[in-house]
DNA sequence: TCATAGTGGTGACTGTAGTCACTGCACAGG
DNA sequence: CCTGTGCAGTGACTACAGTCACCACTATGA
């Protein structure tokens, strides 16, 4: 396995070996669905490269949990392993990723023997924590417009890059409201030469 | 010190005896201000017996995060603590409370020693955010009216009572909206019969 | 005793965003 | 070629909740 091991320079050299020993790494390509809800989970992913959108579902409303980016991985994953229940949430990529997959079988050895990688997952339950209350303070104290406008702005800074390719729909859903409001609000942040929209991409332009 | 250990029993005995060992217990008045923001965390507490509210602030606005029952701990001092940042909350007792204080600096030799502390922290972190997803949910889905009876309804749970005693404004407060919004849905709810106010008191009938 | 602060109740107004209904456009597949 | 499907744009309407400006009641203590 040729796996730069930079990317998991973070972890104890020892436990990165035993890690890339026994777990695989998998190449999946934009928008692949990786976890279901109701899947149990058999493998934590770490992402090497790439994006994945972790989201649940309540009553056909869609809410973005989180990003996985590059050397991070997914706590509600890490839950549903550890306590063998199945998942509660979908994960999907958003752009070609490199995934790697650790059997949930040695978690509970690798935990014991290296308490280091203890604080890996401490540290992604404190970020994901502290984004849904980002999350929560936005939608308490902000309109539409300073919530859509940020949310693009945080998904052009993941993507690198200064545009966005994504339907109004599909941003509806990410913020829970409906596709009108988001092409009114889009319409507006556009008059007001904060962003422009061309053949199905929004570009932020301050 | 003459702690009832059944409160503690779900951790490993031994554990247990060098907790108490170098721990205080504090028993603190219901009302009383436990951590403030910017302050710096030196002992993680373990609440025994009693009610703790723990809650952030944007903007002059107050955002309920959690409430820490008997055998629970606090997320938030354990990142504090383990990181040795400033407390980004406030803690206040909701009850007359006994809460044990862990100090900090034996945390990494417990959590070291006795890998199963580790689950502990796990498991709140676990709850906490399922709490603030549902919080989230609420937000989304629900209108005031159905929000603010579901919060009536924990507080009378977590109290085990029927009734809370409770201004509007701190309710308004712990929804993140006005006084007067919680008096005219308060009113909307007991013509619909569904909560009685009496002498500054909140009943749940139904 | 009166002043004051804290609380609760209400009517009137307003802005935001959610909903409905419809149009237009582009593109793929029969 | 037409047709169906998905996405975007818009005007009209509505309801919820946030705000303002009051008034009333009760406790507290100076």
């Amino acid at each position: 396995m040729e796996i730069d091991k930079k990317v998991l320079s973070f972890l104890n050299p020892k436990l990165v070996d035993s890690i890339l020993k026994e777990s695989t790494l998998k190449e999946v390509p934009k928008g692949a669905e990786i976890l279901r809800e109701q899947q149990y989970v058999k493998a934590l992913p770490i992402v090497l490269e790439g994006l994945v959108k972790v989201y649940s579902r309540f009553e056909e409303k869609e809410l973005l949990l989180y990003y996985i980016e590059s050397s991070q991985s997914c706590v509600m994953s890490f839950y549903a392993a550890r306590k063998n229940t199945p998942s509660k949430i979908f994960a999907q990529t958003e752009e070609d990723s490199k995934i790697l997959l650790l059997p949930v079988e040695y978690l509970p050895i690798w935990l014991k023997e290296y308490p280091d990688l203890n604080d890996l997952f401490f540290n992604q339950y404190n970020l994901r924590y502290s984004e849904l209350l980002d999350t929560i303070s936005h939608l308490l104290l902000n309109k539409m417009d300073k919530r859509l406008y940020d949310h693009l702005k945080t998904k052009t800074t993941l993507l690198n890059s200064n545009a966005v390719k994504i339907s109004h729909g599909q941003l509806a859903n990410e913020l829970g409201t409906a596709r009108e409001v988001v092409s009114r609000v889009l319409k507006k942040l556009e008059t007001d030469g904060k962003i422009s929209q061309n053949a199905g991409e929004i570009k932020i332009i301050s």
